[in-house]
DNA sequence: TACTCGAGTTAGTCTTGACTAACTTCGCAG
DNA sequence: CTGCGAAGTTAGTCAAGACTAACTCGAGTA
């Protein structure tokens, strides 16, 4: 009754780590960096929440630091976060593909992605291709 | 960044109390009588989580205990046991119509009844309609 | 030069929800 | 009558994940 947490790592990426990494990748694509603070303001978290994270990421291997505070995915960090933010974008399209709000659908598939199995993600999958809809 | 609990009840309910209650309504119907031993052993937890859980219903009025030890749901409590598990039938319907094991679905609409808007949950129940699947 | 402000960090606290250990109580078998 | 086992409870602990308060450090400006 504990566990159900490794998609793709070694060390055990839990609910709120999964949502971190996601955030490098996603502010990383719109503005090309990401500091601490960028995470914290993205994610709606205090500085110290995050500060204290991205150590652990950069001792287990998943961020590089630069030396101006510039976070950068490493590959195991990479493969988690493009996992997780497939999931954020197939199952935001699958609730708008069913009439949710845009809004409402951004919302609620960021708490989904973090608890649905590799099963029901790939049925969804499947059921949008069926729809021809892109993801 | 907090809140989002409530969902019929002047307490806040939390996502473990919802489990609990919805519990205790399933193993009603199922065996006629509820006894905290029995949510333990339906939900695999400890004996005193669920003992500490009932003491907490019990002062907030969302169950009463008879002698025996006998549970029962007062109309609070079933007003919150009935929503998740109608969320609980209808989210597992839509994940078998998708294709997901029958196992994998009642696993999984365990977790997404409990993070999901009413909206998304309102359109849900529109695609299982469309397709004429009871709930 | 001295100040201030933004970013990052450290330390300490809180809440949720679970656990184990250990105790009480009660009923039934021997 | 004894005594064991099942159910319930209490106390204490733990981990995750967030928070606030308070510090450091460096850069740009008055």
């Amino acid at each position: 009754m504990k566990e159900r947490n490794e998609r793709g790592g070694n060390m055990i990426i839990k609910e709120s780590a999964e949502n971190y990494l996601e955030s490098i990748l996603v502010i990383k694509n719109q503005k090309g960096f990401v500091r601490s603070i960028d995470i914290a303001n993205h994610l709606g978290v205090s500085k110290p929440s995050v500060s204290v994270a991205m150590k652990c990421f950069r001792e287990e291997g998943y961020i590089t630091v630069d030396e101006d505070g510039g976070l950068d995915l490493t590959e195991k960090g990479l493969n988690i976060a493009m996992s997780v933010y497939e999931r954020h974008k197939v199952i935001s399209k699958v609730l708008i593909a069913l009439g949710v709000s845009k809004e409402t659908a951004l919302d609620d598939s960021c708490k989904i992605e973090h608890v649905i199995s590799e099963e029901t993600f790939s049925r969804i999958k499947d059921f949008l291709k069926s729809k021809n809809i892109e993801f």
